[in-house]
DNA sequence: TAGTATACGACCAATTATGTCGGCGTTTCA
DNA sequence: TGAAACGCCGACATAATTGGTCGTATACTA
């Protein structure tokens, strides 16, 4: 429950361990893959629907691999997270097009639609650079802030 | 994925239903669940679960049932969905107790435990009342305002 | 003591998450 | 020019979680 799946923790990792080595041309699923000792064909998929959202640059043959397509600070964890697991609501019904079938019993799902925006923006606020920041062990480096207002 | 499971959802509108109707004495899980129409074997359960974490108040025989065990002002949803669905962490591993396997490889966890604390913060700073309360159709009534701030 | 309710555990069913396989297209390089 | 190293994609198979049911025991009221 409130719980990104592993898919989604897999492709933040990767998408920091590139952030973490901008020098570096491309990397290839079964490199990162391994440097986490995750299942490569499942990191490759989820590479795969990373590039279709266009987050990394993909390049087959030889030497080949992924690579960022953007700076690392301009990619958010929000959006990694949307690619992988599609968009999310907290509620359990979708809200969007018809809704569930309790619709009109249910009336909880407008107030937490506010919350739902509210962890959006969360996400929203952090990017993949943030997470790769926060390398240096003991460092106080960029401290990050991201004030985020919930009005009901 | 990051989303309120249909049991948290359950228990969230039946305190909601509660909330609403402070007059009464005690409503059966039955009661609850027909104005829903969810499964009322099921609503049973959860709301013992919220009896057993002290949100309500049970009393068997007739005329019996639940009835908030404090103000609706004074429940958070946090305490109900914690209840319900037990501690939630947004990494895929607890970080508590021992960790999950990929603890050492993984380094993504330690940032997002602020997220999750963050949203943790969002999720205490709503009252069962402020579900309530936002019934009044078109009321701009109690806004409530939660400020949440997140730091890397 | 009949009737209405909660309490609780075992169990099954549905859904979703996770991981695997096989075949195909691309690029590099010897 | 062809083998190796890679990405791409869809169809599985499996595991884990959720959602929901049943049966029975217990508690309270009238
Ligand atoms: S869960 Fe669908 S309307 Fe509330
Ligand atoms: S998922 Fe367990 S350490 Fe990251």
């Amino acid at each position: 429950m409130l719980k990104l799946t592993k898919k989604a923790d897999y492709g933040l990792m990767a998408l920091k361990y590139l952030a973490e080595r901008p020098e570096t041309v491309a990397l290839s699923a079964k490199d990162i893959a391994d440097a986490y000792g995750i299942p490569a064909q499942l990191l490759a998929k989820i590479l795969q629907q990373l590039t279709r959202a266009g987050l990394l640059r993909s390049h087959a043959g030889m030497n080949g691999g992924y690579a960022l397509s953007r700076e690392a600070r301009e990619i958010s964890a929000y959006e990694v997270i949307h690619a992988i697991d599609g968009p999310f609501f907290i509620t359990s019904c979708t809200k969007g097009a018809k809704g569930c079938e309790l619709t009109p019993s249910c009336t909880i799902k407008e107030p937490l639609a506010r919350v739902n925006d509210t962890i959006a923006g969360v996400l929203k606020s952090i990017s993949i650079q943030d997470l790769a920041e926060h390398e240096h062990p003991h460092g106080r480096g960029h401290e990050v802030k991201a004030l985020v207002s919930l009005t009901l």
